[in-house]
DNA sequence: GTCTATAAATGGATAGAC
DNA sequence: GTCTATCCATTTATAGAC
C-alpha cells in the first residue's frame, strides 16, 4: 500500500489522458479518496509531482527495452517488442506516451520534468539505432542513410501515430506502425 | 485592423505553443492590450473561441496546400512543399502544427474544436496520399502498401518531429523530415 | 498520514456604463 | 467595442489539529 506509489501510478495516468496542464490535485483527490492536502503532504507542489512521474515512467520504460534485448538478439523481434509497447497504449485509446504528452505540452511544463523526458527520448532513440544498425547490418532490415536519424523517424512516427489514434480510432493507428515495419524491410 | 481577425491570430499562436489548455483570456488581454470581457464580446465562450481558431486553421493550411499542387505538378515538389511548410513552423518559431497540438490534447479541448482538427488531419492525410500515388506511379517515389498508409505514416512522423524538434533542436527535427523523404526515393 | 479549514491567485464569464 | 466592476468556480498550496 505505498501510497506515494498510488498518487505517481493515477497521476502518470492522468498526464496520459489529460495531459499536465490539465491534471489537478483534485483529479488525485477524486480517484485515491483522500484529500488534497494529503497529497501535498507526499509531493509538496505539482511540479515536483510532474518530475516524480516524469523519473517513474522513465525508469519503467528504459526497463521494459532492456528486458526486450534480454529476452532475443533478433533485430525485428526486438522492434516488434517496442511497437508492442506503442500497440498496448494505443489499444486503450486513452492513453498516449507520456513523453510525447509531456514533449508537446514543453512550453509550459516545469523544467525538470521536460528534461527528464527529453532525456528518454533520447534513450528510446538510441536503443532504436542499435536494433536498426545490426538489422541493416545482417540484412535482414533496409533503409537509407544513418541507423540514428532512421531511428529518429521511428520514434517520431510512433508519437504521431498514438496522438492520432485517439482521435481517428486504434485501427488508423496500427496501420501506421505497420507501415514503419514494411518500410523497414529488406527488399 | 479587424479586431476578430487579431485575436485569432494570437490565439492561434497561443494554441501552437502553450496549448488549448494552457492559455487564457489573460494572456490575450496582455498581448492586445485591451481587456478580458472585450474578448469575451467578440467570442463569448472559449470553446467558441477555440473551435473559430480550429475552423481558420484549417481553412489556411487547406488553401496553402491547394496552392502548392497549382504551382507544381512534380510530386517531389509537392511534397517538398508540405515539407516547407512544417520546417517553417519549426524553424522560425517555437510553434508546432495546431492539428497536432489539439489531437494531444484530445480529452480536454470542445468537441467542436478536436473534430474541425481531425477533418483537418484527414485532409491532409488525403492531400498527401495523393502525392504518394501520383509519384509511385510515374516512378519518382517508392513504398510498400498503400498510398493512404505511407501518407498516414508522413503524416504522423511530421507531427512527432515537430514536437521532438521543440525539446531537441530545429536540427534533429529537420533530420527526421530529410529521412522521411530519403526512405520515400526510387531505388 | 490524513484531516479540516483557509489562503491567495487565476480562470472563464456576465452586467451595465460609456 | 471597450471599459470597470464583479461573480463564482477552480487551482495550487499552507497551517495546524488528530
Amino acid at each position: 500500500m505505498d501510497r506515494k506509489e498510488q498518487i505517481l501510478e493515477i497521476a502518470t495516468e492522468l498526464i496520459q489522458t489529460r495531459g499536465y496542464t490539465a491534471f489537478s490535485y483534485q483529479d488525485l483527490s477524486d480517484r485515491l479518496g483522500i484529500t488534497k492536502a494529503s497529497i501535498h503532504h507526499h509531493f509538496p507542489s505539482k511540479a515536483n509531482l510532474g518530475f516524480a512521474v516524469a523519473e517513474r515512467y522513465s525508469t519503467a520504460v528504459t526497463a521494459s527495452l532492456a528486458e526486450v534485448k534480454q529476452n532475443t538478439d533478433d533485430p525485428w523481434e526486438q522492434l516488434d517488442g517496442y511497437v508492442g509497447q506503442i500497440l498496448q497504449l494505443i489499444k486503450t485509446r486513452d492513453r498516449i506516451c507520456a513523453a510525447g504528452a509531456v514533449h508537446s505540452e514543453y512550453n509550459v511544463v516545469p523544467e525538470s520534468m521536460s528534461d527528464a523526458m527529453a532525456r528518454l527520448a533520447k534513450h528510446i532513440i538510441a536503443w532504436l539505432t542499435d536494433v536498426l544498425e545490426v538489422g541493416r547490418r545482417e540484412g535482414m532490415m533496409d533503409f537509407p542513410g544513418k541507423p540514428e536519424h532512421q531511428a529518429a523517424l521511428v520514434f517520431a512516427a510512433a508519437q504521431g501515430a498514438m496522438q492520432f489514434g485517439r482521435a481517428h480510432g486504434a485501427v488508423k493507428a496500427r496501420q501506421i506502425m505497420d507501415q514503419i515495419k514494411e518500410s523497414l524491410k529488406a527488399a
